[in-house]
DNA sequence: ATTAAAGGCTAAATCCTTTTAGCTTTTAAT
DNA sequence: ATTAAAAGCTAAAAGGATTTAGCCTTTAAT
């Protein structure tokens, strides 16, 4: 922040040209003599140059910047976005994060936002189906990749979880178990996590050749009152208690936990609940809830990977499905 | 990101001066004509201009940036770093986050790093002492808020939950229940978040009369393993089961979970648990545990009001206790 | 001795805004 | 008819780095 290139040039008595090569290493290139280069590259370390980033990302037009953007801050993106960070940092990126709340025009607005900031790339956990994707790609020119939530299409690039298999697996379990009355409490219906993860139930249930009943099936939303309704309706709604639930995110577990603490104490003694996302707190809940985890570190690492690729090694686009675990208590 | 002053300027037919002083709401001061103006105006908005804003970074020397640094992206810091992100947002600012993992010389880089960034100030929740951070206050020519953890002095910014207090509040909750053989389990010793919570403790032992044996009192880390360990140190050197344990954070309580879940299944039927921080599960785990919930929000609005008052209204540091509430299940 | 090549470095343009100082034209006043 | 003031606008510098094109000097070759 303190001495400017100009600076240094006055006390290594060259231009600030010849300084400026010399610390982007290209001295030979330039024929600058080993003499006036070391001369200078000491001076610099002395002085503890650090060139000023802004004026280098107007000039290169590469600001270093990464724009993160999740729907909420909570466990699980949390954590990718943390060790996205760790990761961007390693490789001299910054990440800039930004919440949208699941909401799909603050998500245009940050992006926008972002973008007009000058960051060198998106990563994204968007809402947008493939129209809105591609209306967005043609006007935005700096790659982005999805994360967590992906959009169908041979060009795009994202990492998700392998939602349908993770879910098919947890499922299978219950039905191994001779358990297929399953109750499907899901999120948000054009997400792929929410249509992947119905695939994946739909599939395990096939197997067994039971067909899956749609009146099992609901999709409000993923927040935790969206599980509490859901539930509720199950409950209410039908007069035989189901032998399984299954939540599709960690909220709208809570949201069930909510609702059967408060009206259906005895939820339990009848009815298995399995769920999508893991939390440690599960450990110590009873009855034991079979969960599936998803790699949230695999998934923060590959898709800043694939940014890096993009963005510094001319790659292309790529896309990863993270296989999630399985956690049986 | 696509126009430039320059081209505007062109379309408009005057000189980029003239766009700027109009765009930048200066029209009257240097007399520009109504009709000029209205012309910019016009053709800025059909064009959808956006300053760039690296290039006004430059100029301005201000970046409209704040970092956030933060041991971890978890439940509390998540949701203070999403709080901050969009009452920054409102007012034109961005976060660059970035996660020390509680490791001293991790926060010093970190800083030194967003420093050069350019950065127009700092949000911290640092691990520095005051030494420490008056060395690099001296350094550093940004404003800084502490976050979450306050280092004493009284031109330093901070915004902290009141931790004493809701320790206090908590323990002797306890107290009243006639429990006062109470361990502590606590997190890293030179924190203020460590050393206001057990001087909490401390006080409700003490109005109750009781003085708190040095032999209850641990203080290893804020890790899982930590609280395990600790969990583990009390129920093994101690031939007496504990009436009652405190620890001081959500990850401490995850470790002790383990330990009991492992360990000693039936540590709940001799031993009150009660914790620092709350989280939603607690409410479906048995027993129930009685906790201290922050003010996450609270803290994350106060901190950067704080930051945009140092940045923008010339207002000096300013230092807040977040009251925090008491949940008793 | 002349020319070509190599060696060593730099001026100036560029990226895009903001801002200062000042230029030109018109109007008003004497 | 001057002069002063007001109106309306702009050139150029600044901010700090990168990069292109090219300048000057020395060495080698003919």
């Amino acid at each position: 922040m303190s001495l400017s290139l100009e600076e240094l040039a006055l006390k290594a008595d060259v231009s600030k040209t010849t300084v400026s090569l010399v610390l982007n290493g290209k001295s030979s290139i330039y024929r600058i003599s080993k003499e006036t280069e070391n001369r200078i590259l000491k001076i610099a370390k002395e002085h503890n140059y650090k060139p000023n980033s802004i004026a280098r990302a107007l000039r290169l037009n590469k600001s270093l910047t990464i724009g993160l953007i999740i729907p909420y801050l909570n466990r699980h993106f949390g954590r990718v976005a943390e060790v996205i960070e760790q990761n961007a940092r390693e490789l001299g990126y910054q990440i800039i994060i930004a919440v949208t709340q699941d909401c799909l025009n603050t998500e245009h607005d940050l992006i926008e936002n972002l973008y007009e900031r000058n960051v060198d790339g998106l990563i994204l956990a968007t809402m947008m189906n493939r129209d809105q994707f591609n209306d967005l790609s043609s006007k935005i020119k700096i790659p982005i990749v999805l994360v967590d939530r992906r959009i169908d299409g041979d060009d795009i690039a994202w990492v998700v979880s392998d939602d349908e298999q993770g879910t098919c697996e947890l499922v299978s379990v219950m039905c191994q178990e001779g358990v297929t009355d399953i109750y499907f409490v899901g999120g948000i219906e054009k997400l792929s996590t929410s249509i992947d993860r119905l695939n994946g139930f739909k599939k395990a249930l096939l197997d067994q050749g039971v067909e899956c009943n749609q009146s099992k099936i609901q999709q409000i939303g993923y927040a935790v009152a969206d599980g509490y309704e859901m539930t509720k309706n199950i409950i209410e709604r039908f007069s035989k208690t189901p032998e399984a639930i299954f939540t599709s995110a960690i909220t709208l577990l809570e949201g069930l936990l909510q609702y059967a603490k408060e009206h259906k104490p005895d939820l339990f003694s009848h009815t298995r609940v399995i769920t999508y996302d893991d939390h440690p707190m599960l450990d110590y809940l009873q009855p034991p809830i079979f969960s599936v985890r998803q790699n949230a570190e695999e998934i923060a690492k590959k898709s800043f990977e694939i940014m890096h690729g993009i963005l510094e090694k001319n790659r292309s686009f790529a896309q990863e499905l993270i296989k999630p675990e399985l956690i049986l208590r």
